[in-house]
DNA sequence: TAAATTTTGTTCTAGTACGGAGTATTGTGA
DNA sequence: TCACAATACTCCGTACTAGAACAAAATTTA
C-alpha cells in the first residue's frame, strides 16, 4: 500500500494561475509578434515611450528584465537603430538609454495599437470581475513575497 | 498638446497577473533549485511519477512544454539517468518516456518536499480567497482563450 | 493498394532567462 | 586622501522557449 497524504487544496488555484499566464502570454505575444516585435522587445519600447530616458537599471525594474537578459535585448534593439546608448554625464556608471526618432515612431505606432487587442480579450470580463481578480491575485502575490522572505532570512 | 486616450480598467488587473507569477516563479523556482533541478526539469519528473510512463505528446501536453523544448529538456534528464526512452512496440513514431529507479527515487523524496514549499505560501490564504481566485482567473483564461480563438479565424 | 495527409518526435534558429565573474566608476570612512 | 565598499553594466555558460522545417511512420482517401 502507498502512503497517501492529502490533495492540498491550493493546487487548482494554482493551476488556473498557471494555465491563465500561458493562454495571456499566447494572446499578447501573438499580436506582438505580428507587430515586428518580441514581448520583451515590446515591454522595452513601451517603457520608454513618453519619457526622456533612463538607465538599464531603471529600464530593467519597469520591464522585470533582468540585467544580464537585458543587455541582449537592448543589443537588438540598438542594431534595429529602434534605441540609443549614450553615458551618463553625471554618473559614468550609468548606460541612458532612450528612443530614437525612428524608435518613438514605432512606439505611437504600436502601443495604442497593443492596448486595443488586450482590450478584446478583457472586456469579456465585467468591471466587477476584473476588480475581485485583482484583490485576489493582489494578495497571492503578497503572499509570495512575504514567502520569499521568509525563505531568504532562513 | 498631446493626445490622450482613456487608461484602460483592465491595467491594474494585467500587471497583477504579471507580478503574481513573477513572484510564483521565484518562489517555486528557488526552491526547485536547490533540489537540484530547473523548473520544467521537475515538472517532467513530477508528472512521470507513480506512472508507467507516456508519449512525448502526452508529456507536452501535461507540463505545457512545446515539443521542441521537451526534446532538450528530455535529452539533459536521460544524461543524468533519471528518466529512459523506449521506442513504443505498438507505434514507431512514439517514444516511450519512464522514470527510471534513479528518477523514481528522485520524485520520491522531491515531489512532497515541494508541495510542502509550496503550501508555505498558499496557506497565507483562506479557502474562501483561493476559491474566488481561482473563479476569476479561470473566467480570464476562457476570456483569452476565446479571444486567441477569434484571433485565428480572422 | 497507392497516393495524399496527418501524426510524432527531432533539429534548427533566434531570442530570452538567470546568476556569477569581470570591469570601470563612484562614494565613503578612517 | 587613500583604501575599500557599493554601484552599474557587460559578458559568459547553461537552460528554456516558440516556431518552422524535417524525416519517419501511421492513417485516410481515392
Amino acid at each position: 500500500m502507498k502512503l497517501k497524504y492529502e490533495k492540498p487544496a491550493f493546487l487548482p488555484t494554482l493551476r488556473e494561475l498557471v494555465r491563465c499566464n500561458q493562454a495571456f502570454e499566447r494572446f499578447s505575444g501573438a499580436h506582438v509578434r505580428m507587430l515586428g516585435l518580441t514581448p520583451p522587445q515590446f515591454d522595452v519600447i513601451a517603457t520608454l515611450g513618453n519619457t526622456e530616458g533612463m538607465s538599464c537599471k531603471e529600464l530593467g525594474e519597469k520591464t522585470l528584465i533582468t540585467k544580464g537578459t537585458l543587455t541582449g535585448v537592448l543589443d537588438r534593439l540598438e542594431q534595429r537603430r529602434l534605441i540609443e546608448r549614450r553615458e551618463d554625464a553625471a554618473d559614468a556608471r550609468r548606460t541612458h538609454i532612450a528612443l530614437t526618432p525612428a524608435g518613438d515612431a514605432l512606439f505611437v505606432q504600436v502601443f495604442p495599437a497593443h492596448l486595443a487587442h488586450l482590450e478584446r480579450a478583457f472586456s469579456r470580463l465585467s468591471v466587477a470581475e476584473l476588480k475581485q481578480l485583482q484583490t485576489g491575485l493582489a494578495a497571492l502575490h503578497h503572499a509570495l513575497d512575504k514567502s520569499v522572505a521568509v525563505m531568504n532570512a532562513d
